[in-house]
DNA sequence: CAGATAATGTTATATTATAACATAACATAG
DNA sequence: CTATGTTATGTTATAATATAACATTATCTG
């Protein structure tokens, strides 16, 4: 068994979030400037936002926070910047949810399985191989060609457990 | 690698219906009656038009159909139909396209995988034990305690590669 | 600069889902 | 069999999520 691949991790104690977040700034503007694309201050904004935390983000959450910043955002002002910035990988939407998350590996092709915590709703993102192509055997052997993957766990974190 | 379960298949080209569609609503009424449960006609009829076909239905296009049969469906009539429905087991909801599947091994207690064709829409269901085992272990490896997987795998079937 | 393209603004509306309260159907104890 | 509680449904309204369509502005490119 290959070792699982945590792309981001349940928090440890000592996360400084801010410097976590810069680094998501820096790594995502340096990713468009390499590739001409714009990270405009609108699309910078809403990736800061959905990365306030790391606790699943609804749309419409950030669409009140731009509203208060700047007078006439709206619906549309928020889903193009979040289609922005799934197309490049740098978050991603949780389905069961419909709210979204920063990636932990912008830019990097993977599948993602995502691990959320419904008592402090952090959460986590793995890129694992093993699961994938598992999954990808699976279906393989019923004919079945995989193009998109959407793997969801809820449950309890470790600190949740504890607590 | 135990054998793949596969709950509701792909179609084969002699799939009857009305006979698969039956057999469902049969169950469906033995298991309710086994425990005092109540599939009322309104439910039943849901039941049926969850399974008109084996694609994902949307609840309003359910809502519509109800509306055409009987004055004042609503709503709140189609949802709280699929909430019974699911908690009994009888359909799944896929969280990736908000619409619903009549569930393959209704009453037993199983994790779900769905395939989902983007071509002919179809939906197989898989209940695989290594899938839902590996995830299981990978989360525990983390300290995490599944409650809950959401598995959609999207692609396209055999017989639609074919032709 | 002119024209093209991309991004954002703006208004409206579609789609999905639930809240809240009223009524009806049904079960069961007295 | 009837009062009472419970479950199911009816009804109205609204919340929450998302997109369509077209106008305007900014940016790029020749």
């Amino acid at each position: 068994m290959k070792e699982k691949q945590v792309v981001t991790p349940f928090r440890s104690v000592d996360h400084q979030h801010s410097t976590c977040l810069n680094s998501v700034l820096v790594t995502a503007e340096h990713y468009c400037q390499q590739r001409g694309l714009k990270l405009t201050p609108l699309r910078r904004r809403v990736l800061e936002l959905v990365w306030k935390t790391h606790e699943p983000v609804k749309a419409y959450d950030i669409l009140q926070t731009l509203q208060a910043e700047k007078k006439g955002a709206a619906p549309p002002t928020v889903y193009r910047a979040l289609d922005f910035l799934q197309q490049q990988g740098f978050v991603h939407k949780l389905e069961s949810m419909n709210a979204y998350v920063g990636c932990g590996a912008p830019g990097q092709h993977h599948t993602s399985q995502f691990l959320i915590c419904h008592i402090c709703g952090v959460v986590a993102e793995l890129d694992d191989y093993d699961i994938g192509e598992l999954i990808g055997s699976k279906a393989d052997s019923l004919g079945f060609k995989v193009s998109q993957l959407t793997i969801e766990i809820k449950g309890v974190c470790g600190s949740c457990q504890a607590a």
